[in-house]
DNA sequence: AAGATAGGCAAGCCGTGACTTGCATGTCAA
DNA sequence: TTGACATGCAAGTCACGGCTTGCCTATCTT
């Protein structure tokens, strides 16, 4: 199980979970579309594709195989709490 | 200013934040001294001065000049609702 | 003033991460 | 079955991040 706090540090991946939380289970070439119309980003569909297995390894994204397109779906769970740990010790 | 994803990104400056949330207002020396004790960090003085400028350059760490020593003060801040982003989209 | 202490600056090494290119696999339509 | 479509795999490039080493500056003590 992959770090979620390196998931979450780069940018793109960021914009992919955005576009997650907006559309839910989008295929990878819908993602590469709507990224590339709506944040300009510029990037291969290889790259989309290797930052969302680095997603999925970090459990922030699940995918469910739908003929030979593959729907990604935001998982919001471990985001839940993450900093937690350094906010609760201020409240004490 | 710097990229709070980013500096929360590597393991060590988790630590250091673990450590100023314990014990607020560590100078360098005694931040190498606890992260080598209680954490089994074995970096050097230059490296964890480096995570903390860029700690700071994040805003995550104040520092504040007495004498010549140098106390570093956690800023929780940044972190709060840092994930509101994704976690309010699910609650509409 | 001189030594010791706390920290800063700059260059360099090295691994890893982000991205691309090329090819292979699997699925649907005609 | 054949061609088009959606994705996966693998290798290679390239830049950046983390860490070290060496030296310099500033402050306190005696």
């Amino acid at each position: 199980m992959g770090d979620v706090f390196q998931a979450i540090a780069d940018p793109t991946r960021r914009l992919i979970l955005d576009e997650l939380a907006e559309r839910d289970g989008q295929s990878l070439f819908e993602l590469c579309g709507r990224l590339a119309m709506r944040h300009g980003v510029g990037l291969t569909r290889q790259a989309i594709s290797q930052h969302l297995a680095l997603l999925e390894d970090a459990d922030l994204v699940h995918s469910q195989r739908a003929g030979r397109t593959k729907l990604h779906h935001l998982n919001t769970r471990p985001l839940r709490g993450l900093t937690d740990r350094w906010l609760h010790e201020r409240e004490e």
